[in-house]
RNA sequence: GGGGUCGUCGUCUAGCCUGGUAGGAUGGCAGCUUUGGGAGCUGUCGACCUCGGUUCAAAUCCGAGCGACCCCGCCA
C-alpha cells in the first residue's frame, strides 16, 4: 500500500456526511467518550465523557438550587407493589422494567425492580413528609442512574439500558404554582442546551400520543441533528393530581380542609452528550463547546535540544497564566507536535495554543480554533484577553450555526404530499395536526415520522385541519424522524 | 421482536472457499534519534470470541451460545 494512501488507522476514518453512525462510533470510541462494557446494552463513561456530564451537573445544580430545589437520593429498588399504583405509569413503563431475580432466601414475597424513573419510590416517601400547605412547595432532585431493559437497539450515549441523568420531583399546593414551575425547569433546559451545550432547541409540548405515562402534559426540548433526525433533549411533565391521589399525597390546606397536592417532575440525561458529539463534531473528531469544555486549551510546545529549556518555560508560564481554563500543557517527549494536533482536535478541545522557539523569541504564540481550524499569532502580554474573546466568539459561531441549520431545515407543509418530499429530504416538518392519538399512530407507520412537539410559541389557528386526517385542527405541529 | 452483516495481537487487517508452521501494518515497551501537521532506525511484546461436534489434524468445515454493527419495529 502506498504510505500516503494508507488509512489513519488512530483517526477517525469515516466522514460524518457520508456515514454518520460510523463516524459517530468511532468519535465516542477513539475520543476515549466511552466504552462498550462487558454486558449487553451498557457503556463505561471514560474520563473525558464524565468530565462532560460533571460539566452540566455543576452548571445545572447551580441554577435548580437558586430556584429552591434540594438534592437528595433514593434506592435504586423499587417495590413491584408502588409500581402498580398509578396505572398509566404502571402500563408505560412496563416493557422495559428490569426485575431482581429473587432466590429461595429472599425475606419479602414481592418483586423488586431496578428503577426506570422514581415517581414511585419518591413519591411513597413525600406521603408521609407532606401534612400541611407550610410543607409546600416541595422541591427536591436527585443524581442518579436508572435502567430501562431496552430490548435491542443501543448506541453510546444516546440509548444505552442504564444511563445518568437527574429527576426534578417537585410537589405544590396550587396547579398554577407547579404549571409554572414545570415551564421554568424547561426553560432552563434550553438554558443549559443553548449556553453550556450551544445547541438550539424547540421548546414545546407533547401530543397526547407521546407523553409520559401518567403525565397531563409533557414539555420538551427538541434537538434537530445533523443526519435529519429530531432528538428528545429534556423533559418537563405536568403531573396534575395523578400521582397525588395514587400516592395520597395531601396536606391540610388555610381552609382547614385536606388537598391532593400538584406534582412535576422533570429530567435530562447524559444523551446531552450524544446530542453534542453528534451536533458539533466534524470529520477530525469530537468539537467540545467552549462553555462545556473543562479543559478549554491545550498547550503544545514545539520542543528542540537547543531551545527546549527556554520553550517549556515559557509554556508553564502560559499555563499559569490560563488556569482559569485548565490550560494543559502537552510534554509528551514520546509525540511529536503533529501527532499532539491530530490527538487533540479529535478530543475536541476547544482552542491550541503552539509555542516554539521562534515564537518564544518574538514574545507570542500561535492560537488555533476547533471549530473552524483558524490560526492567529497573538502576543504573551495579550493571550489571556485573546483566549476569552476566541472562546467567546466560538462559542457563538458554534451556535448560530446550529441555528441556521435548523431554521433552514424547517418546512410548513399543508399536504401529505408535500408531507412525505419533505420527510425524504430530512427537513423538520411543521404541519396543522389533530393530536389524536390514533391519527398519530397511523401517520407514523405510514411515514415513520413522529410527532416532536407543538412550539410554545406557536398560536392556535383557527378552522384548520389535520394534514393527515382532515379533522379539525388547531395546532401547527413539528414533526420528523426521530432518535 | 423481524431481517441482514460480522467476530484473528490494543487497533486495522491477511489467511478461511480448497483443514496442516497464524503474516503484515499500526500500536505498547527499551534504546538512539526527532518534534512548526500523525518522522526514522534497532531490539522486543502482543491474537484466532466461547462451548461442543467432525477429523490423524480446525482460525478454516458443522452446531449452539455470547458479543458488535446496519435496516425495520418498539421506546418519556
Amino acid at each position: 500500500m502506498p504510505a500516503e494512501k494508507a488509512p489513519k488507522l488512530v483517526g477517525i476514518t469515516v466522514k460524518k456526511s457520508e456515514d454518520m453512525s460510523e463516524w459517530y462510533n468511532q468519535v465516542v470510541l477513539k475520543s476515549e467518550l466511552a466504552d462498550y462494557a462487558p454486558i449487553h446494552g451498557f457503556m463505561v463513561i471514560r474520563p473525558l465523557g464524565m468530565m462532560m456530564w460533571e460539566q452540566i451537573q455543576h452548571y445545572f445544580d447551580a441554577r435548580i438550587k437558586s430556584l429552591g430545589v434540594q438534592n437528595a437520593y433514593f434506592p435504586l429498588l423499587i417495590p413491584e407493589s408502588f409500581f402498580k399504583k398509578e396505572q398509566e405509569h404502571a402500563e408505560g413503563f412496563a416493557p422495559e422494567v428490569a426485575w431482581i431475580a429473587q432466590d429461595e432466601n429472599a425475606e419479602s414475597e414481592e418483586r423488586l425492580a431496578i428503577r426506570p424513573t422514581s415517581e414511585t419510590m419518591m413519591y411513597d416517601m413525600y406521603s408521609k413528609w407532606i401534612r400541611s400547605h407550610r410543607d409546600l412547595p416541595l422541591k427536591i432532585n436527585q443524581w442518579c442512574n436508572v435502567v430501562r431493559w431496552e430490548i435491542k437497539a443501543t448506541k453510546l450515549f444516546l440509548r444505552t439500558r442504564e444511563f445518568l441523568w437527574q429527576e426534578g420531583h417537585c410537589v405544590y399546593s396550587t396547579h398554577e404554582e407547579e404549571r409554572e414551575d414545570t415551564l421554568r425547569f424547561l426553560k432552563e433546559y434550553q438554558r443549559v442546551a443553548h449556553e453550556l451545550l450551544a445547541i438550539p432547541v424547540i421548546m414545546g409540548w407533547k401530543t397526547k400520543g407521546e407523553r409520559f405515562a401518567g403525565a397531563n402534559d409533557t414539555f420538551t426540548i427538541e434537538g434537530f441533528m445533523p443526519d435529519g433526525k429530531a432528538l428528545q433533549m429534556g423533559t418537563s411533565h405536568d403531573l396534575g393530581q395523578n400521582f397525588s391521589r395514587a400516592f395520597q399525597i395531601k396536606f391540610s390546606g388555610e381552609d382547614e380542609k385536606d388537598h391532593l397536592a400538584w406534582q412535576n417532575s422533570w429530567g435530562i440525561s447524559t444523551r446531552l452528550i450524544g446530542a453534542v458529539i453528534m451536533t458539533h463534531g466534524d470529520d477530525k473528531g469530537l468539537v467540545i463547546p467552549p462553555h462545556l469544555a473543562k479543559n478549554k486549551v491545550v498547550i503544545v510546545p514545539i520542543i528542540f535540544d537547543a531551545s527546549r529549556e527556554q520553550v517549556m518555560k515559557a509554556a508553564a508560564a502560559l499555563e499559569k497564566q490560563l488556569h482559569e481554563y485548565n490550560a494543559l500543557v502537552d510534554a509528551r517527549d514520546n509525540y511529536s507536535a503533529g501527532w499532539k494536533f491530530n490527538e487533540w482536535e479529535m478530543k475536541g478541545i476547544p482552542l491550541r495554543i503552539e509555542l516554539g522557539p521562534r515564537d518564544v523569541g518574538n514574545n507570542q504564540c500561535v492560537l488555533v480554533r476547533r471549530d473552524t481550524g483558524q490560526k492567529k499569532i497573538v502576543p504573551l502580554h495579550e493571550i489571556k484577553k485573546v483566549v476569552d474573546e476566541e472562546l467567546s466568539a466560538m462559542h457563538h459561531a458554534m451556535f448560530a450555526k446550529q441555528e441556521k441549520w435548523v431554521k433552514d431545515s424547517l418546512v410548513t407543509v399543508s399536504t401529505m404530499k408535500e408531507f412525505e418530499s419533505a420527510l425524504a429530504q430530512r427537513k423538520l416538518i411543521r404541519a396543522l395536526f389533530c393530536g389524536q392519538v390514533d391519527c398519530e399512530k397511523a401517520l407514523k407507520e405510514k411515514t415513520t415520522a413522529t410527532s416532536r412537539c407543538i412550539p410554545l410559541d406557536e398560536k392556535p389557528h383557527k378552522g384548520g385541519a389535520c394534514i393527515h386526517c382532515n379533522q379539525p385542527a388547531e395546532w401547527y405541529t413539528l414533526f420528523a424522524k426521530a432518535y
